[in-house]
RNA sequence: GUGGAUGUAGCUCAGUGGUAGAGCCCCGGAUUGUGGCUCCGGUGGUCGUGGGUUCGAUCCCCAUCAUCCACCCCA
């Protein structure tokens, strides 16, 4: 009989970590708010169908990757291994993008059936923007330059290199690929058995391969930037003209095709070489067709993904987390003796009414008041407040400074409320 | 799915074929109502799990599970 755990893949964010992970939540929801983008939320379950429609049946996501089972009724459903496909289902289904563009977002957990090691993980979180209706470069460009101040506003510019790259249109990615193809074929001996594979599934993802036995002859392989239609190409050109106008830097890599099926034209990552070999922080790119594959009207979409595990791990990593994420307390009210006790309850609740903002920690348990006070110290608060059998009597309250060198003071529990605002500055 | 490393106290780790130790944390005391530094004491362990070898296994062997790292892939 094994030990009840966690499954694997899965952890636990415990106290010490949620600090961080809501500051960089709090961060991005900030930012989405202030560029105007809405959120949604759709269910984790989705139809088994939806993700091998929308992320390509020969895709590693697809054909290996999913928490895939059947429901009690028989009917398979797969727990969401990204986000784009399940929105896209929403936003059909409830009419979203008719007549009418929509900037949208959504953060929470997805799955993927992978071994587990630093920044990835079975349950990963992911940050999620996703844009319908918008098909010109300029959305492309607000996207991008939303991404690169949310890791300007983490402290991470210096840390990542944005990677660009188009696909082009679906016509002029298929004549591509048939001309990748044949290239492909004519050097065949040296392509592994996972390209030949990939040979007829997805021969783009050929070209990703890592294979330093492949790499010259990939050097010398046709690239899809040559090979895009016009429009693809003055889109991509204006795209390019806009990050230059507002000083983002980017790097072209004309091998960027990314692991789901579905982009078309412009797409992008960000990677940081801190976190060893998972590299990426946040990927996306434009998916004009997806709409239409699922049921919809022909809808260009755009969108990114983002990497919270990754994100906080890289702040970690850096020592990038400001101190004060982990200051969690203003005060913290110890209490004395029976009587004391019995006060100190109603008195914190008056506080708490008076001062919203005030955070406060109430001492509970007992004990003396040397262990009081250390558990004061312990909490990180920056005034211990004593209240013992003497100020019960006189109806006055300690006020200790645990983090400066200030005297000790002894004060009128009716000026509590008023001294407290005026230390705290509420 | 493949390869390598590692599983001993809440945490970080020593250790030995004869049923276990340190530091940190936590609790108490030195200081009958005052934290941080110091000193003293204390709580806490099926030595991942199952099997095998042995008089005896935490140690040796096998299996299994988990964690970490890498391949692969991506967030």
């Amino acid at each position: 009989m094994s030990k009840l755990q966690a499954i694997r893949g899965m952890n636990d964010l415990l106290p010490d970590q949620s600090p961080v992970w809501q500051y960089v939540e709090n961060t991005f929801k900030r930012l989405l708010s202030r560029y105007g983008y809405l959120e949604v939320r759709a269910p984790v379950l989705e139809q088994t169908a939806l993700f091998r429609r929308s992320i390509g049946e020969a895709t590693d996501v697809v054909e290996k990757e999913m928490y895939t089972f059947d429901d009690r009724n028989g009917e398979s459903v797969t727990l969401r291994p990204e986000f784009t496909a399940g929105i896209v289902r929403a936003v059909i289904e409830h009419g979203l993008a008719h007549n009418q563009t929509q900037r949208l977002w959504t953060t929470g957990p997805v799955f993927r059936y992978e071994r587990p090691q630093k920044g990835r993980y079975r349950q990963f979180h992911q940050l999620s923007v996703e844009i319908f209706n918008l098909e010109g470069p300029d959305i492309d460009a607000e996207l991008i330059l939303l991404s690169a101040r949310l890791l300007r506003e983490l402290g991470l510019s210096d840390q990542v290199t944005l990677e660009l790259n188009s696909l082009g249109t679906k016509e002029a990615r298929a004549a591509y690929r048939a001309t990748l193809v044949e290239y492909l074929n004519a050097h065949r001996e040296v392509l592994d058995e996972d390209s030949l594979r990939r040979l007829t599934t997805n021969p783009l993802r050929v070209l990703d391969s890592k294979n330093p036995e492949m790499a010259a002859m990939l050097a010398g392989a046709p690239r899809m930037l040559d090979h895009l239609d016009a429009e693809s190409e003055a889109h991509f050109e204006r795209l390019k003209a806009s990050l230059d106008e507002t000083g983002v830097r980017y790097v072209i890599n004309p091998r960027l095709v990314r692991g789901l099926d579905y982009y078309s034209r412009t797409v992008f990552e960000w990677t940081t070489t801190a976190l060893g070999s998972q590299g990426t922080v946040c990927g996306g790119g434009r998916y004009d067709g997806m709409v239409e594959e699922l049921g919809g009207k022909p809808t260009p979409a755009i969108g990114f993904g983002l990497g919270i595990e990754r994100l906080v791990l890289l702040l970690e990593t850096l020592e990038l987390v400001p101190a004060s994420v982990h200051e969690h307390l203003d005060v913290y009210l110890t209490a004395l003796g029976e009587r004391a006790q019995q006060r100190a309850l109603p008195l914190a609740e008056r506080l708490r009414d008076a001062l919203p903002s005030l955070r406060l920690q109430l001492h509970c348990g007992g004990g003396s008041f040397k262990s009081q006070i250390k558990k004061a110290d312990r909490s990180g608060a920056r005034i211990a407040l004593l209240l013992g059998e003497e100020e019960c009597e006189r109806g006055t309250v300690g006020i200790k400074f645990l983090r400066e060198e200030r005297e000790q003071e002894n004060i009128p529990q009716a000026a509590l409320v008023e001294r407290l605002a005026l230390e705290l500055g509420a």
